[in-house]
DNA sequence: TGCGTCACTTGATAAATGTCAAGCCGTGGA
DNA sequence: TCCACGGCTTGACATTTATCAAGTGACGCA
């Protein structure tokens, strides 16, 4: 296995690392590997227990969860940041499973190093805290939206908040339907008549690109709260 | 103000507080304070900034969201833990509103005061790890208990953990049934019909008191999970 | 070039869930 | 004791969402 050192700026460069001691990061980085994983790859399986910390460096990863044969897309983890942290600190066991999406390149960090370097020093757990915090606001702000929105008005506020990210009133979708109406809780099948359903809000759609006409009407009907979507705070 | 000095071992023996210095312990201390509040009290809005961490000595707390006019059951704190303490810790808005259910009694931390703490106190700052993982896990799980499952499998599924938590197939709801249909995230007309859908499993409701009398069948119907179910770890 | 695969779409239908309105019933206050 | 209120239930109905089945179209590979 061939150690992640070649990667270590950018792991440093990360939240998460940025502020521990050298001596620490040594540390970790001393038993860390990198390993290149072809597209849908399982990762990890809910239930087991975690032995890595994982680091997305290239390509993307799926963290989805199963039950009683029904399957749903949790999150998807982009370069460059971590995953599964709570179940690693924890130690206790993964409550996602995790698949590659595409070609992906992935840091492992040892969980057992990841705890003793927690132990010892300060600034790392700090930065562990900033880090579950968000996570967790995340996983809130996730949960009013699937509890107080239709399917319809879930799409909408994706949609706007794609564009808030491109900066565009037309962007490409980074995501397949299926994993997207998967994602926002609902069947591809009703993901592709929400789609028709916003067209009269001056939605377009061709493919997987969109076009935002009319974002004022979007809006209208989408009624966005930084309390949901705001995904930075 | 009173002071809620005489709190003070309460709040000590919860795992959050139990493993820091004493001065850090006075600290918080000494800037806090206790009060009672009626039934049915709003305690914070969401969205407004944080200035305590509240910890509920005594009664019962209601965390909920609104949105567009519909408003939804996130959590009932119950004595003694704290809640929103990601909120205090980030700095951020609150996310989620709360308010009494019944006569509480509760302890007001200063959110700066928990700050400064969290900013010295490497124990405490540890001791929020803990918490805040735990909390994360939760809200997973949930998210998964919601997006797999059908209300009826959440009802049921709640049931058996009611069950799990009386050591009894006999046990009364500790919560309106309203709430309940809030949390579980149904209407409560779809609650009292979803009540009569448990009937064939063995599930017998009398006003708010339960029995559960075909455990198995009930258990085979539910099918529950540690991974969504299982709330201790 | 052609063919299979797979994601996506569309239509028909069914199931789940929500809405509205009315009635029941226990509790607490006058 | 009686009444008003609120929570709960029930029925009828509407809406939302899922399921099943068939078809379309893009892409990769032989």
């Amino acid at each position: 296995m061939p150690n992640a050192e070649p990667y270590r700026q950018e792991v440093r460069d990360l939240a998460l690392f940025a502020d521990m001691e050298d001596s620490s990061f040594e540390a970790l980085m001393r038993g860390s590997y990198v390993q290149n994983f072809p597209p849908r790859i399982d990762l990890i399986t809910e239930g087991e227990t975690p032995d890595f910390l994982h680091i997305v460096i290239s390509g993307s990863v799926d963290l989805f969860s199963s039950w009683n044969g029904r399957e749903t897309s949790l999150a998807t983890v982009r370069p460059v940041s971590t995953f599964i942290l709570a179940a690693t600190i924890k130690n206790a066991p993964y409550l996602m499973s995790a698949r590659t999406l595409e070609k992906s390149r992935i840091i492992l960090l040892p969980s057992e190093d990841v705890r003793a370097v927690f132990d010892t020093d300060n600034a790392f757990a700090r930065a562990i805290v900033t880090e579950l915090s968000q996570c967790y606001r995340a996983v809130v702000k996730n949960t009013k939206n699937l509890k107080l929105r239709t399917s319809l008005e879930r799409l909408a506020n994706y949609l706007l908040r794609q564009r808030g990210r491109t900066q565009s009133d037309a962007f490409d979708l980074t995501t397949e339907k299926r994993r997207l109406a998967s994602f926002l809780g609902m069947t591809p099948e009703n993901l592709s008549r929400a789609f028709k359903g916003l067209e009269p809000y001056g939605v377009k759609v061709t493919g997987n690109h969109i076009e935002i006409t009319d974002l004022k009407d979007l809006t209208g009907f989408a009624n966005p709260s930084p309390l949901i979507d705001d995904h930075s705070s």
